[in-house]
DNA sequence: TAAACATATAAGAACTTACTTATATAATAA
DNA sequence: TTATTATATAAGTAAGTTCTTATATGTTTA
């Protein structure tokens, strides 16, 4: 029966039903992004950025490359569940502004 | 800032991340359904299956409808999420073999 | 090499989730 | 009216989630 795949898919949907995780999937959509810019755009500890990014690269929904001392995130766009993804994020408000935000404060480190 | 409807789109996807729930609204996009069919579909208790349905019903996203002794429950295609909905259903295996086997089974009691 | 910086991991606490069993409510049938 | 059927609610429990603080790892800079 189909109800594996099904499973898959509501474990994916899951990850997207946080709004850390969602609005760093929004932002990856636009932009790749270290930890330490998720960690001054949520306000949040670095742990707790840490954690939130390793569920997601578990998932394979991300991958991370070391740029130096920093560990840059980009979306994994092979992965199969990408499309949904990207389907999900059309309806979800865009993340830009924190960018924007992040500028304005001099705290972007990742360039594109 | 726009993170009080990020938050809301979290919480829908919340929802939609579980086997459970996540089939339920891939049968009701096909056809409505009651409790009692729900239960034979997914081999669940009735009280596991009418919790589902309360937090589906409590985010607006299926109503129900008294017919008889059976409550037909029924998407609310007037939510706004429905589209976002829609469109991550589309990414999600068809539950339609579902209704058959429940047909075959001489178990099915809402039609359409 | 030592200090500073960026990130990951580990362990634990508070909260949430998804069941369970028991019981209540509502409609129908005998 | 009583029994049966369909559904909801309540209370409890086990497992899962998301933080916290503390510490470890790896890179850069002085």
């Amino acid at each position: 029966m189909g109800d594996r795949s099904l499973e898959d898919n509501a474990k994916i949907l899951k990850l997207l039903g946080d709004k850390t995780r969602l609005a760093m999937l929004g932002l990856l959509m636009i932009n790749e992004c270290c930890v330490c810019e998720f960690v001054d755009i949520f306000k949040m500890s670095q742990p707790a950025i840490s954690q939130h990014l390793r569920k997601l690269k578990d998932a394979g929904l991300v991958k991370e490359n070391r740029r130096g001392q920093w560990i840059i995130y980009s979306l994994n766009r092979e992965n199969a569940f990408f499309p949904m993804v990207r389907d999900v994020l059309k309806h979800v408000p865009s993340q830009e502004e924190k960018f924007i935000w992040l500028e304005q404060q001099g705290l972007r480190i990742s360039c594109d």
